[in-house]
DNA sequence: GGATATTTCTAACAAACGTTAGGTAGGAGG
DNA sequence: CCTCCTACCTAACGTTTGTTAGAAATATCC
């Protein structure tokens, strides 16, 4: 709480008339986070053109997810790293969040294969458990001063939808 | 320290007969977790026979990943979460135990993709990055007891290798 | 300028923390 | 049986932590 008041250029005593508690700033940042990220995802899939392809979808919603989870990469990193190490009700509470999240992806993900444009033997659940795990990883090493998000979507989605392999094998 | 020596059946001051701090219990805890799934990767790709496919290959070395990275979660974890929380000096060791096990792999893609099986616009370190950022978020939603880790890695190589859509997009 | 509201500070508190050093218990060896 | 060694316990310590309640500072309104 001294460090957190310390960085917001205020004393520790000072976050109480703002917050009731730490838990309750726990609680927030952990929400916050994934709410944001759910929302840059679902705008980029809403404004997605009625033609859109099947990858072009992918590379939006992977695009969202990432230009955000970068940007607000002190809720979003926080929430990967100590969501385990919380309180109970807080853990709960975030699930919520996490939940409505996972279902937007679930959703856009059944809706590929329903299309025919996802493999048969893919199962959403596991592609979405994928993918949104390598795109977390990314909090831990790419560097938004050093590169560029929207190429790193674009691999990413390339290499999620085509495979890294080369055809044939 | 008296919730680890409590799990250990022992008081927090006896803990300082076999460790000189808390600090060294991290240090351990971090490197251990990593120097057994580099362990095993690495003779699971040594383990090859000489025809194996590149997917054969893959797959052996994401189970490899997966066995190790899932029977030794209380250490791996702990890396995975509380890494970027420890002090400067443990950061730093375990960063050597990491970059060696990066090599490994950055080896090994590096060898598919000199033999003509990768794609030659994947970059093997990116590949590296997302898969492996991929695989350990499995410590968060994979349950052992609940499911098979083999059948696990084989859909994470498939679909890494082969990727998640129908080919032809 | 005074009253009120908002925001921050302060000093303090109890609890928790990592660690220490001496003590204790049990086992091994002579 | 005594000595030594290993392993653990204990009580204590200084430090850190989250939080509180009253005071003070600042801003707003009339």
């Amino acid at each position: 709480m001294r460090k957190i008041a310390e960085s917001c250029e205020m004393k520790a005593g000072s976050l109480y008339y703002h917050f009731a508690s730490k838990d309750q700033i726990l609680t927030e940042v952990l929400n916050i986070g994934i709410q944001k990220v759910h929302a840059a995802v679902a705008r980029s899939l809403s404004d997605a053109p009625a033609g859109a392809t099947a990858i072009d979808k992918l590379k939006r919603a992977i695009s969202g997810h990432l230009h955000t989870l970068l940007e607000y990469s002190s809720f979003t990193s926080a929430n990967v790293r100590i969501f385990r190490q919380v309180p109970d009700e807080i853990q709960n509470s975030n699930l919520e969040v996490r939940r409505a999240y996972e279902a937007l992806w679930d959703g856009f993900l059944q809706e590929l294969q329903d299309a025919g444009e996802l493999r048969n033997d893919v199962d959403p659940r596991s592609l979405r458990l994928m993918l949104i795990g390598a795109l977390n990883a990314t909090l831990e090493w790419f560097d938004p001063a050093l590169g560029n998000i929207s190429d790193l979507a674009d691999r990413y989605a390339d290499m999620l939808a085509n495979g890294a392999l080369k055809k044939g094998d």
